[in-house]
DNA sequence: TTTTAAATTGAACGAACGTTAAAAATAATG
DNA sequence: CATTATTTTTAACGTTCGTTCAATTTAAAA
């Protein structure tokens, strides 16, 4: 609803500094929505990192309501394509285990946080408080419920069949530990005292993979 | 660091009334904190909530800081002692299994929450934005760790002393879907569209159990 | 009952907030 | 090059923010 508003056709092209500027306030505002949260992150805050006007930031993303969505937007929509597409090579290559399909979804998401660019980390930490945060639940529903519906079906079809409710509630745990690795990783290492908390994401995999035959075993199995 | 501060001592017990204001204080910051954030909830609206004066919350809370953590702190504590307890009648009671450990730190926070009284449920939500803001990071540190620290104990131990790393890893995957059941209730519930959405517990449970057998055996069991 | 510590009110402070408007600078387009 | 849509700056707006302080009310303690 917020985001299909009509806007003003442009009458010329942007300018290659507006699109960097623009780029500039998205990176800034992403960065520090995910330190601070939305009201904690201010325009003032947002603009100074980005090196403009406070107006300018009114100007690229309008009220801060429609920055925070848009900044939300920019990365999910990749992001959903990356999983479909890696779903898609996936099948191509042969039936689909349980296994290839939480990796399709979580290893995706964590490759690009791990990658090294900032701006995946952040945008990581960014969802986390999207999904904590029931104000946001509209944009949550909006950017990764169409996504979630997809790889739902396929992980159901692997599992064949079972209880949807408990498949659903395991989907969301699994979201759950994926944002963890992003906002909660000094704590599996201050708690891992030994050094060795390396391939988190195998962890997370196996650990998903593992919840969800259970959930699948719980329901109607027994018979 | 922020809690030890020394207190001018008292020279007269606190009337009923005043640890009443108190109270209705604190419970109007859970609430406003849990339902928008530490920044969205102004002192002005807490006030109001508690039906107070706003000068009063800084008398009962101090700075807004310490508020929340006062708020955070007090059912922290309640609930470490549950904890605590459960576990030390289910010890009483013989061996420890995986699932009675989890159950004793899951079930008990999740009874609470689904209690019905609204002010668990509303912490529920307060701990998950502390659990995914890195800011509260102490917080965080300070309440929560120290149970942490005696169950990953009793975890490993029914694992038989596997990979600390992984262990500890599944852990904060743990605490993570537990507090997505408190602030992704209605995510579950709508992509099981059957309305079967009932014991989420049980399968709340079930997954996390699998998925520390999974971290146990995914390590240096391939001897 | 008297005393006075503690709780509560009401008003005010400076600072920071999101947003807007008009002027100036920039650059796409003809 | 000239035109002018767009971007950027500068300044200001009204509001709300967290906090403080002096005055008042309440109630514990002697």
């Amino acid at each position: 609803m917020a985001q299909k508003v009509v806007e003003k056709q442009r009458q010329r092209a942007p300018s290659q500094r507006s699109l960097e500027t623009r780029r500039r306030i998205l990176d800034a505002a992403e960065r520090l929505f995910a330190e601070r949260g939305f009201e904690g992150a201010s325009i003032r805050d947002i603009a100074k990192e980005a090196g403009v006007q406070g107006a300018l930031v009114n100007h690229h993303g309008g009220s801060k309501e429609h920055l925070f969505e848009i900044v939300v937007a920019r990365r999910a929509e990749e992001l959903a394509q990356l999983r479909i597409d890696a779903l898609e090579t996936a099948k191509r290559s042969g039936e689909l285990s349980l296994r290839t399909v939480v990796i399709c979804f979580v290893g995706t998401f964590v490759e690009k946080v791990f990658s090294g660019d900032q701006s995946w980390a952040a945008y990581g930490r960014l969802i986390a408080h999207v999904s904590s945060d029931d104000r946001w639940r509209h944009i949550a529903a909006a950017y990764f419920d169409p996504t979630m519906a997809v790889f739902l079906d396929e992980i159901e079809k692997t599992l064949g069949n079972r209880d949807r409710a408990k498949i659903a509630a395991a989907f969301v745990f699994m979201v759950s530990s994926m944002l963890a690795v992003c906002t909660s990783r000094w704590r599996i290492e201050a708690f891992a005292q030994d050094g060795g908390g390396d391939d988190i994401m195998e962890t997370l995999i196996d650990y998903c993979c593992a919840g969800f035959e259970s959930a699948a075993v719980g329901a109607a199995d027994t018979v």
